[in-house]
DNA sequence: CACATTTGAGGACTATATGCCCCAGACATT
DNA sequence: AATGTCTGGGGCATATAGTCCTCAAATGTG
């Protein structure tokens, strides 16, 4: 498993899950209550700095609402 | 995080990848041959017992040919 | 200008993903 | 029967995912 620190997909998944956040008009805080993760990770995923598991894409996907795959960038 | 042994997410994950892998009918040990993943950790996935990360799928999926969004089961 | 809300960021800690080794069983082929 | 391929499954080591806490910088709002 390479290093994920600036990894092309790690970030477009970044920019997938804010956009997707912002379109439901929540902030991190809220997300992370409603999907029951740490807020600071919301943050980090957002910045592109972090690789969730599966399952948590799933937590947060259910959180807001959508399909999992939605989250996924193409 | 919740516990993933026996979880409905984790297994429609395994039988998705599995399927696509099947398609493509390539070996478990191929395929983490091209994905440059451990055989025993593909074997693991595909039994439901495996909760892999973003970038573990994404890697997977580029080594069977597909896009990411079709590992992702409905 | 104050005040609240949101987010970035980092440190310390715990849980788990993943790699790497092994063995056994099923199945096909020679 | 022997040999080879494929997969399940387990144990252990290490890297990293994820939590919890804190502080400060933005940004918004009255």
């Amino acid at each position: 498993m390479e290093k994920h620190a600036d990894n092309k997909y790690i970030k477009a998944l970044a920019a997938r899950v804010k956009e997707v956040r912002l379109e439901c008009n929540i902030s991190q805080e809220q997300l992370a209550l409603a999907a029951n993760v740490d807020r600071s990770f919301i943050s980090r995923l957002e910045r592109g700095i972090a690789n969730p598991s599966y399952l948590m894409l799933v937590q947060i996907a259910n959180a807001l609402g959508k399909p999992t795959k939605e989250l996924i960038p193409d």
